[in-house]
DNA sequence: TTTATTTACGCAATCGTTCCCGGAAAATTC
DNA sequence: GAATTTTCCGGGAACGATTGCGTAAATAAA
């Protein structure tokens, strides 16, 4: 069963007036009187009225929404980021519909064309770690959607991005572990088609030659669902444990990887930092409470959330075809449990 | 800028046909030959046509949309029913509109007041603690949408419900910590408006007492916001360890609560358990990495989004008025770090 | 051959709004 | 008092789809 609301057309009838001086008087229009206004504004606020969105949206060719895709949001990361989105898109009457790719490609496409098919006004979007393939994306954007990225982005579309510095919160991480005198440092990192693995991995090996340390192929483990699978992070860490010498210490470059790493140290039965030190990425609000307490490479989730908003919110208002993108980068956070 | 996306129009005039020829073509109609409808459906696949569901929302008086209100995402509790309402939702070709009302009984208003006006078919709700006014809910209830409360429900409105044995998974966490010899336990709840609060100290209460032990009013602490803000639990925690004699056990009745209580006893230096033990209600995938290893009663999240999403579309979709409402009611797990 | 029935399509209303026109009444100017 | 301008409001098309109804042509039955 479904409840009728009141259109415009039932105090149209109600006060014996048009439609049209009704919706004109509701939006205070200067061609109607003030005595037909204080009518019709006064029965519409007793009955309660609300312009239907959905003929608003049939009528100006916008929905008023736009679409958001992360890996998942069970993910401090993504949901921080996720709460800056909604701040300033309610704040300007966008509704948010968030969709998850589990970091799968096929879910992920799936995700898109549904958006798509519910006519979102854009989209912002952290790729999936096994994306590939932009040829969705591309003609979704050929064809006039605006799409913003965060974080994850993709260097072949040419619009606005909001990113970290990964490369110096790659580099700070590895150094802080090389300052404390570790010297064997393993690198468990996200899939290679994501372009933060790329940078994050740059500062990871920067920092190592800083200390005139060759980076070692071996000593570095992509995992292609980004920690989503456990059983990719066993092998990684697996793996490395193996080597001889053995790693003294592991960077994670995801939130995923890092509690994934810290997970199968523990099921190895491996004291961290004692045997294995660990640092990685991550906005987990945990990590403090972990058995073995990290020192974690920070994002400013929120803030990233908010300005990705504001420039896509940008983007669809604009009135002519924008084409001066810009990318934004912001700085990472690197926080040892004692200095929180 | 927009894009201008193929209409039925589009089709029509191409093709020299009319729109309802077409329309009919594309929903495969008896009444359109067979040779018009390849024509149709090829050049339809061609152009890439989506219907606009925007008019199609206004032709059938529905959005397709449901919405869904939470304390909030990050939190895997919620974030683990999103998923399990996604699943559902997506399937029936529904979108989610998901909202936060973070514990405050004004967002939670105006967030409902806005997925009001959104013209959403119905909602699924887990009311924040500090909810104490239903008016609102009770208004859009009766003037018809369809409401379905996920783990925190209320009792004045007649409706599905979908929650777990409260009742039984407090008590079952209370009579771990006593059969393993603590005896002076404390309670660190959540806002004394919600239902699950008055079921879940119930349970507490009710192992006490089979152990011969009488609660004591002193040892229970409510937490207005739920844990939301931290100095609240602060206050909780602090008042029970300045108690004589101190407590050697906390049960905590919520997921933000159990971690918000073992942030505090780290922060007071207190080991845990060995000071004072800790358990309480979280469905967070992060417990057994923490550095004091506790048990903790685990809620079937992603079953209650599902099972409450189905409820919700069988609501909808009711031709006439639904005047048999359940509630259904899952049973928690009590989950030990070691029995993982 | 004539009549009845299918078949296959078009017309127009509808959903709730907005907004371009057109026009009567009132107010202003000459 | 006539001409002009304002003020105020209604009619109706449009947004993109569906659908009841009407109807010409094709086919079947008489």
């Amino acid at each position: 069963m479904k409840y009728k609301a009141t259109t415009i057309k039932d105090i149209a009838k109600a006060l014996n007036l048009s439609t049209s001086t009704v919706s004109r008087a509701l939006r205070d229009s200067h061609e109607i009187s003030a005595a037909t206004k204080q009518v019709v504004l006064e029965y519409a606020a007793r009955l309660n009225f609300q312009p239907n969105p959905i003929a608003l949206s049939l009528k100006e060719r916008k929905s008023h929404s736009i679409g958001v895709i992360v890996a998942e949001i069970a993910n401090s990361f993504f949901s921080q980021i996720i709460n800056g989105i909604e701040s300033v898109a309610n704040e300007q009457g966008y509704t948010v519909i968030i969709s998850q790719s589990h970091e799968n490609f096929e879910k992920e496409v799936r995700t898109l064309q549904y958006l798509a098919s519910r006519s979102i006004d854009g989209l912002l979007i952290s790729v999936s770690s096994a994306t590939n393939d932009l040829q969705q994306l591309k003609s979704l954007h050929q064809s006039g959607l605006p799409i913003v990225f965060v974080d994850r982005s993709v260097e072949d579309i040419h619009t606005h991005k909001v990113v970290v510095d990964n490369y110096q919160g790659a580099y700070n991480a590895t150094i802080h572990l090389l300052e404390q005198g570790y010297r064997r440092i393993a690198c468990v990192a996200n899939s290679e088609h994501l372009n933060i693995t790329k940078e994050r991995v740059g500062g990871y090996m920067a920092a190592l030659q800083q200390y005139q340390l060759k980076p070692d192929p071996q000593m570095i483990k992509y995992c292609f669902h980004g920690g989503m699978l456990l059983h990719e992070v066993e092998t990684a860490v697996s793996e490395l444990i193996k080597l001889k010498p053995k790693p003294d210490a592991i960077f994670a470059t995801s939130d995923k990887l890092t509690t994934g790493c810290m997970r199968m140290l523990k099921r190895h039965k491996i004291a961290v930092p004692k045997t294995i030190a660990l640092t990685g990425f991550s906005n987990s609000e945990l990590i403090e409470l972990l058995h073995a307490p990290i020192t974690v490479v920070q994002q400013p989730a929120f803030e990233m959330g908010q300005v990705a908003t504001e420039l896509l919110l940008q983007l669809i208002e604009s009135k002519r075809p924008v084409k001066d993108f810009k990318t934004i980068k912001l700085q990472t956070r690197l926080v040892s449990p004692d200095n929180k």
